[in-house]
DNA sequence: TGCCAGGCCGGGT
DNA sequence: ACCCGGCATGGC
């Protein structure tokens, strides 16, 4: 019932908007930055950040972990929220280095349950945090829940208000075949579909992709 | 100009 | 177990 839904979904936005080729980094270390940096952050903002550690070579484990906190904070500063945003970069890059010898290749042969409970255990990494980092630096089959996928199936009436993230992943879960590339996909077409259409500032989604939804 | 953006934490009930 | 203020920049 809702399965189908959730995949009819899927097709109309990808009908839509086309392939999206997610997420835009150049290396699977750049998405872990960018996915603790975007945490209620414009996208153009994070790119302002990455392109100051690109230019300084600083955006591979060793060096960040090194650098002080202070002029990390610094560089990333217009992400916004740079003095909390320094703090969490640097527990999860001292979680990597420490733990995995700054490798994520090392990080990724560890199973996913386990893997999953040590990230959230990281200050400043909340559930959308690590499963971006999982689904699109770890290439594992998690999908990621976000504010666009919360308002896209409220306004259609599929989910109630107060359902939790875990609730709206299982829902994902159940309703889709166990597809890294089709959870990247489906996951970056509900972003494409909430900045262009279902924002706050256009209550009525219009004109949706998604009207009509049976 | 004010509102918003790809969250999460910590202190108070 | 919730609820809510705080964190901050830049674009529209």
């Amino acid at each position: 019932m809702k399965a189908k839904v959730l995949r009819e979904i899927y097709h109309r936005l990808y009908t839509h908007f086309g392939p999206q080729g997610w997420w835009p980094a150049e290396t699977p270390f750049e998405v872990c930055i960018g996915a603790i940096l975007t945490q209620n952050t414009n996208w153009q903002n994070v790119e302002r950040a990455i392109s100051k550690l690109k230019e300084r070579d600083l955006l591979n484990p060793q060096k960040l972990y090194e650098i002080s906190e202070r002029e990390l904070a610094e560089l990333i500063r217009p992400s916004g929220y740079y003095n909390v945003k320094a703090k969490r970069l640097k527990n999860f890059i001292s979680f990597l280095v420490e733990k995995y010898g700054g490798d994520l290749e090392v990080m990724k042969r560890t199973d996913l349950h386990t893997l999953r409970e040590k990230l959230l255990k990281i200050k400043g990494l909340g559930p959308e945090t690590v499963d971006s980092i999982l689904l699109y630096a770890l290439e594992k089959p998690v999908f990621v829940i976000d504010a666009y996928t919360y308002r896209i199936l409220f306004r259609h009436s599929l989910i109630p208000e107060e359902v939790t993230y875990e609730e709206l992943q299982e829902l994902f879960h159940s309703a889709l075949e166990e597809d890294v590339e089709l959870f990247k996909e489906y996951h970056a077409l509900l972003v494409a579909c909430g900045k262009t259409y279902c924002k706050k500032s256009n209550p009525l989604c219009e004109p949706c992709p998604l009207a009509e939804l049976k």
